[in-house]
DNA sequence: GTCGACAAGATTGTTGACAATCGTTGCCGG
DNA sequence: CCGGCAACGATTGTCAACAATCTTGTCGAC
């Protein structure tokens, strides 16, 4: 039940519908998900802990806003992170899931093609989540899940800045190669190229605290 | 009140005082802390938000043991990390910054010369902790403070490796020199190849599962 | 002697009510 | 008209009791 709580209240942070600054008051909460008092209370102690929610004595929970320079400072961590996790992934890969990377590629290539910016961005998201998956790295793995879910409200943003799709799709081919070829350090290269270009595509960004109205259930730019 | 069973909690296990795979009844700890119990449940919450106590539902709560292969990753992670921060440390540094830095130097040199090898990993975690604040980078700063909680166990070990001393603070020299140079490269090279061979000296580390029993207050080893 | 069922104890999960605190509103004096 | 002030409503923090569940020890059957 304290679970679920968690569960609901992450899954409604992340995909946008509590908006960032958003008060969080218990008996609302309580009501409006069906679960008493005290499993809010231990959702929202989880979530603060996760840096979700931002917890003020007597003043009650609200959804973290997280700025510009945070997100920067986000990105960066996630970027090494998943540098060592390429790294790893590049030394315990096998044939099947370089295949399975390849073929996550082709269908990125068709989406691109067809203009569907959307897709494109899941198919990213999957690659990352394989990629971590094939490193094989509990600790990476958790890390970069709880930074991932701090970047929701800046998901969309760099898909969007013109002639970014092209030169991801080159970086993110430049990854699979280095996987695919074993090669460990130039596998961290490459993702830390990638990452790099995706924060300063996101600096460069023009429209600041975009209003984020929605979003999909679970993607995350790159 | 619940931040101070948080917080007390939290420096037991840290310091050693509560082994690992201690069954943490939550009576015993309400008696003995001389908080309510509302406050030591919520305490737990984090902990195991924070990776220091597994939570199994209706069996309590027990101090996390990370084995051998974790602490690797946690290394690993820890290493990517502070490179990070040095990086950000060397472009940041302000003259004050590196006298400071290489005071410590100084001051570990000579609790090296003189034997005290205690006194050496403090100065260690107080230098890598100096590196951290002066990079200004609050998301490193806080995944690297929950990845050091989670290595207690393995504090004291790398340091007693023989010959491991010296060349560890060959090591912090080369970070400290490359701060002092501005050169972002370097430092964050540098940190690496330190990290690393820290990683190497505990796989080789011939006694595992250390009873660990008893530890200073707040160290790191490295 | 060993296995399984069963009951007792211990421990956690949950609920509801009460106390403490904060923000706000309306009032009063200047 | 404006600033301070007191009371109120709203919300969170705390506590004690109860229910649910797991573990342990015991007994009986095979």
């Amino acid at each position: 039940m304290a679970a679920d709580a968690y569960s609901l209240l992450r899954a409604e942070i992340l995909s946008g519908e509590l908006q960032p600054s958003e008060r969080l008051v218990e008996a609302d909460l309580t009501a409006r998900l069906g679960v008493s008092r005290g499993a809010v209370r231990t959702a929202l102690v989880r979530l603060q802990q996760e840096g979700l929610v931002e917890h003020e004595r007597h003043r009650g929970a609200r959804v973290r806003l997280v700025g510009e320079r945070e997100a920067a400072e986000i990105l960066e961590a996630r970027m090494v992170l998943e540098g060592l996790a390429a790294r790893h992934a590049a030394a315990r890969a096998t044939p099947e899931d370089v295949a399975g990377l390849r073929a996550i590629l082709a269908d990125m290539r068709e989406r691109l093609d067809a203009g569907d910016l959307l897709g494109v961005s899941d198919r990213n998201a999957i690659l990352h989540a394989r990629l971590l998956a094939m490193a094989g790295h509990a600790t990476v793995d958790r890390l970069v899940a709880g930074l991932r879910g701090q970047l929701v409200r800046f998901q969309y943003r760099t898909i969007l800045v013109p002639g970014r799709s092209d030169r991801s799709f080159a970086e993110h081919t430049a990854i699979v190669d280095a996987v695919a070829a074993g090669d460990a350090d130039a596998a961290e290269a490459a993702m830390l190229r990638h990452l790099g270009h995706v924060t300063q595509a996101l600096r460069e960004s023009p429209q600041r605290n975009s209003a984020s109205t929605a979003a999909a259930p679970n993607p995350t730019a790159s």
